[in-house]
DNA sequence: GCCGACTACTAAACCGCTCTAGTGACTGGG
DNA sequence: CCCAGTCACTAGAGCGGTTTAGTAGTCGGC
């Protein structure tokens, strides 16, 4: 038999259709003989729901959406996104809910797949991830009627849910650190100021700075290639009064800067101490290891799985999660700063 | 207005629903004055098609599955299915088709995944990837009546189509360049045995090593983890008459096995070369640069998408792609072996 | 012994689209 | 002038579920 269909189970059993619904779908208007015998011819021909025709009724999709503005190619190296996704798998798909994943070149783009998915009927909600400072997505998602939770804030991301590490608290750790060791010139090598996070996380570094009493201190923006990263620590290693410790953005660009410190003969840890604000394999296995803001970027992703999930169930509701703050984890790659400098 | 249909459209052009499906799919049946009045009202109203209900019609369900049988916490770390993704993703998004992503523990989930969004109609097709030396999966998809497209081959595939690289050639000449700098030892730290690549490259090795008169070479086989990787080159590094030499399968064994011969002071290029399968940036921005075997991660993805989409519009098709053999981009990290040895 | 409430079910509408069979108007050939 | 053939379009059946309205049958209470 090609597919069996509720139809088939029905005549088989010798109910109706609508009591193989029933019964399948565990509510009440059956007995419990006859939902029995109706599981278990269902079982006998291998039934399974038909996603497309459920979904026409109105009913859920059964998959959730995930849209990227990056250029396709530079996807590839972030561990962050490869870390994020596998636990968004995890999460959704104890449920039996597929993630669609597309990867589009802007934000115009990008809402233009909102656009679509939602009136496709595709997806039962969206993950928006890399929210900027005057974010338009939220205003369109916000009108789409489709639940929504966007990861990073607290910010400003009107009456979507959210899931959100405490970025402010990790970078003033990170500068507490620094400070302790006896750092007084630090440099961050920052994301792109056009995202939320970046700016909160320089703005924390200035604070921190001022708390410190750090008058040497500055954020260098990058668009998070590894290139711009290099050249960023090229320039400041050449420049007369170089910083002792840098703070990078990513982990990718930490490495990126690594390599360059051991191209330009600078020491590491001894010359220059260097913290990556994300961690992955990457900062493992280069050598020196290198010291790195740990948050479980996996554990992220089921998170933000799980809030979706809630929000698909129950429409309307509006949650807010913190996840913890992430942790520095000390390697090789810091240490107190050389007595001259 | 909630949502409009083609019913809506309809009502307001003045003609039947038959009458705007065959204008808005561009078949014959209406004058072009009708369609053109169509389309345009059809754009006024900002009309979708409701994918379920299209796919309900026994049509195209719109998305192709891709499931991956890997740890969940594993998958973030490998640049390569990060770059394979973001060029399927390119391949398939231009033609509006999504790819429905799944990361399952074993082969026994994976097979179980392809039964059901095959039986749900949730996909038009599948991409395989990581194919065994003796594949059960093979069959089971074959039976499904679905497409399928293997990346990887020349090999047991049975009647599925098949992108590939050809991984034979691509060893033999990392050997020949590696004999032809005067290396005799070399250690080849492998993937996972259980793959039908892992088998093919150490069988060219194997080959390779007989022709070139070589007795000191051997593969080591790994789970392609940078544990692994660091602790085989570990391994290889400490014992008596070390290789001279070592090609990984991956770039992330590959930067493990630099970072251990850092650790173990064993200079890079100068004492040890060392040879990636893969590429990415990962194996650029390490210092030494590691000479790596370059293939277009991201344009396989896109020959796979496409070959994927051919057989979607022409079921029975049957394709095998053969890329372009990878050439190797040497950098850094490799060198004529050290006189003593 | 009748009414109302409840149970267990059936029949059929409905979701939005595709596609086939059918219809009326027009055209052209004999 | 009639008939066949084409064209442009309509009506409506189906796709596989969910859901609502309706209907027997049973049971309990007064």
């Amino acid at each position: 038999m090609a597919r069996p269909t509720i139809e088939d189970i029905a005549r088989r059993v010798g109910v109706s259709k609508g009591a193989v619904s029933f019964a399948l779908n565990g509510r009440p208007g059956v007995s419990e003989a006859t939902r029995a015998r109706i599981l278990q011819v269902a079982e006998e021909m291998n039934w399974r729901p038909h996603t497309a025709a459920r979904a026409l009724g109105g009913a859920r999709a059964g998959a959730v959406g995930l849209v990227i503005a990056r250029p396709a190619r530079t996807l590839g190296v972030e561990p962050f996104f490869a870390q994020l996704l596998s636990g968004l798998q995890a999460g959704l798909s104890a449920h039996s809910v597929a993630l669609e994943l597309l990867v589009v070149e802007d934000t115009t783009a990008e809402i233009e797949v909102y656009r679509r998915w939602a009136s496709e009927h595709r997806v039962d909600g969206f993950i928006m991830v890399d929210l900027k400072v005057r974010d338009t997505r939220v205003d369109v998602v916000e009108g789409l009627g489709v639940p929504a939770v966007v990861l990073g804030g607290p910010g400003r991301h009107g009456s979507l849910s959210s899931v959100w590490a405490d970025d402010r608290e990790a970078m003033l750790s990170i500068v507490d650190y620094l400070a302790a060791l006896g750092h007084r010139r630090i440099a961050h090598v920052a994301g792109l100021p056009a995202f939320q996070h970046t700016q909160r996380r320089m703005r924390a570094l200035r604070d921190s700075a001022r708390r410190h009493g750090l008058t040497d201190v500055s954020s260098l923006p990058t668009d998070f290639s590894d290139a711009e990263g290099a050249a960023t620590t090229r320039m400041l290693l050449s420049r007369p009064g170089r910083p002792t410790a840098i703070v990078y953005d990513s982990d990718l660009m930490a490495v990126a800067g690594l390599g360059v410190a051991g191209e330009m003969g600078v020491a590491v840890p001894g010359e220059l101490s260097i913290v990556a604000f994300d961690d992955s394999v990457l900062t493992r296995i280069v050598h020196p290891a290198l010291t790195a803001l740990s948050r479980d970027t996996f554990a992220l992703g089921t998170e933000v799985a799980e809030t979706m999930l809630a929000l698909v169930a129950e429409p309307g509701l509006r949650r807010d999660r913190r996840t913890p703050t992430p942790r520095l984890a000390v390697r090789e790659s810091t240490a107190p700063p050389a007595l001259a400098g």
